[in-house]
Order: structure tokens, then C-alpha cells, then sequence
DNA sequence: TTGACAAACGCAACCGAGTTGCGTTAAGAT
DNA sequence: ATCTTAACGCAACTCGGTTGCGTTTGTCAA
């Protein structure tokens, strides 16, 4: 089976862009980590690789992936961007006020009927939405270390 | 009928805050204004009425009023925070992409069951959460102008 | 294989929202 | 009228992110 990132750089290739090592690098942090990461998170994450790569790429690299589509912003209130990869598909996040732990967590039900009614009713055409809940998590409520 | 602003005033007043002129400005223009504002906006606001206020107080009041509950803070992803009262009650936004205006919208139905249903399932205690639409408004959906 | 073109890159300087330190002003209690 | 301290102004600073510009390098066609 031919590797995820192997695929998305294909898919890139097809729109004229090129393979360099930095992108494939990125992507592969991404998407080993479950939580969305910063800029400032990824340059660090290139370093430890003994990648040396400017922070001007990485900001230009993270732009370049969202629009193309293959990565998604995000922001949870602390003035820096985070980015997760669009493949994990739509769910939310629950956000640790104390860690800062992100989690993921699909609804139930999701809001499209809600959507729907909106748009009707406010002549409003929605092309996404932000939910972000924050609280306390698992560890932090039971006052586990870190 | 004391106005809604003096009655703030009192509240603050109660908790060792001072009356300051900047102080019921700002409260003032929030309540006039139907979007929630920035602080740059804010400060030409206040400016406008021919307060020279700094910006540094501006931050600082901004900072007191979410502080005592007066206040709430928002973000929609142009990095920059803005501001609405809490009286206005719990609700979303629909944010236009393109003229940035942002409307207030309730949800028919709101997250509460959603919520305790994923409080039990992650043991994330959820404290609050923030929901926005984006998408294209009615006037720039018509061509309007602006 | 080589050459040309543009994507990708590095660096330094910059931007803009928000913050901090510190000395000054003034609200309101006594 | 006096005193305490909330509120204020100013300048310098922080930090996440951006821009301009010249250089390097992947890719494709000759």
C-alpha cells in the first residue's frame, strides 16, 4: 500500500507543484500527531529532524497546503493558527483550558438541519462553521501530572 | 428608566470600580452597535466622539469588563479579538467572508444534550463553547454595494 | 544530459495586535 | 481638604505572522 503522504504529494505533483522535502515532512508530522499543531510547533518538529528550515517556508508551506485543500486552520482562541490534516474529516474539538490539550470529538448529530433552517431563514448562504468547546479534561479534572 | 449603561456602572461600582468617562463610552458604543467590535474600532469610536483615549487603556478596560462578566470575548479568525455584551445573551454569528459583517443567529435548537451526551463519553467537563458560521451574506449574496 | 523556467527557499526587515513597566492623574471615601 | 488607589498615558516591547528580493533546485522538454 502506497503511504498516505506519498499520495497527497502525487496529487499535488498533478497541479504543478513539486516534491520537496520539507512538504513531505510536514505532512508526515501532521498526521503522526493527533493533536493540531502551531507554526511555531511544526518549525520545532522540522528541527528535531535535523531539518533546517527557515520559519518563512514553513508559514508559505502551511498557506500552499490550505488551499489546496489538504490541510485545515483552525484557532482556539490564543492568537496562533493551528493546522490538523482535512483527511482526519469534519469533527470538533474539546480544548483544555488548564493543558491545552486538544481532543477530537465527532457530534451525535451534526449541525447540518440547523444549517438549513439558518440559511432559509436569514438568507445566509453557510460554507463552514467553527464549534470549539472548551473545558477541563480527563486529566486535568483529576489532577494527573503534566 | 435608568439607563441599561448606568446601571452597569453601578454594578462595577459595588465591586470598588471607579466611573470613568472611557468606562461608560465604550459600554455605550457596544450597546449601539449591533456587530461586536475590535479594539482598534473601538478606539476610532471613541475617538470619533472626541475622547482621546489611549490604547493601552482601551486594552486594559477592554481586559476588566470580560473580566467582571460585563464583556464577552470573540474570535472569528482574522486574529484580531472582538468584543459584544453579555446581555445580549448566548448566541452564535454568521460571519461574511466577504464583508466581514458579522449577524447574530440562535440556534433552534442549542448544544446543551450534545454537550452532556459528550461530557459523559470523553469525562470532558465542557464549560463553554463557540460556535460561528461563515459564509456569504444576503447583500453580497445581491451584488449589493459595500 | 542539459538548459530553461518557475516553484520553493533563506534571510532580513517589517507589520500589527496586544502587553508591560512606570510614573502621573483623578475618583471617591474619610 | 486629604488620602488611597483605580484609571490613565506614554514609550518600549513581545510575538505570531508577512513581505521583498535575490538564490537555489525540482521538473520537464529539447
Amino acid at each position: 500500500m502506497e503511504s498516505k503522504i506519498e499520495q497527497q504529494l502525487a496529487k499535488l505533483k498533478e497541479k504543478g507543484k513539486r516534491t520537496s522535502v520539507a512538504r513531505g515532512a510536514i505532512l508526515q508530522l501532521l498526521m503522526e500527531n493527533s493533536t493540531p499543531l502551531s507554526a511555531a510547533e511544526i518549525l520545532a518538529g522540522l528541527t528535531r529532524r535535523s531539518l533546517g528550515v527557515n520559519k518563512t517556508t514553513v508559514y508559505r508551506e502551511l498557506e500552499l497546503l490550505c488551499g489546496e485543500g489538504v490541510l485545515r486552520e483552525l484557532e482556539f482562541g490564543d492568537r496562533k493558527k493551528r493546522y490538523e490534516m482535512t483527511s482526519e474529516g469534519h469533527h470538533h474539538h474539546l480544548v483544555c483550558t488548564i493543558c491545552r490539550r486538544v481532543e477530537d470529538v465527532e457530534l451525535p448529530r451534526d449541525l447540518d438541519l440547523q444549517e438549513r433552517q439558518i440559511e432559509r431563514q436569514k438568507k445566509f448562504k453557510i460554507l463552514n462553521h467553527t464549534l470549539e468547546f472548551f473545558g477541563i479534561c480527563r486529566d486535568c479534572k483529576s489532577g494527573a501530572k503534566r
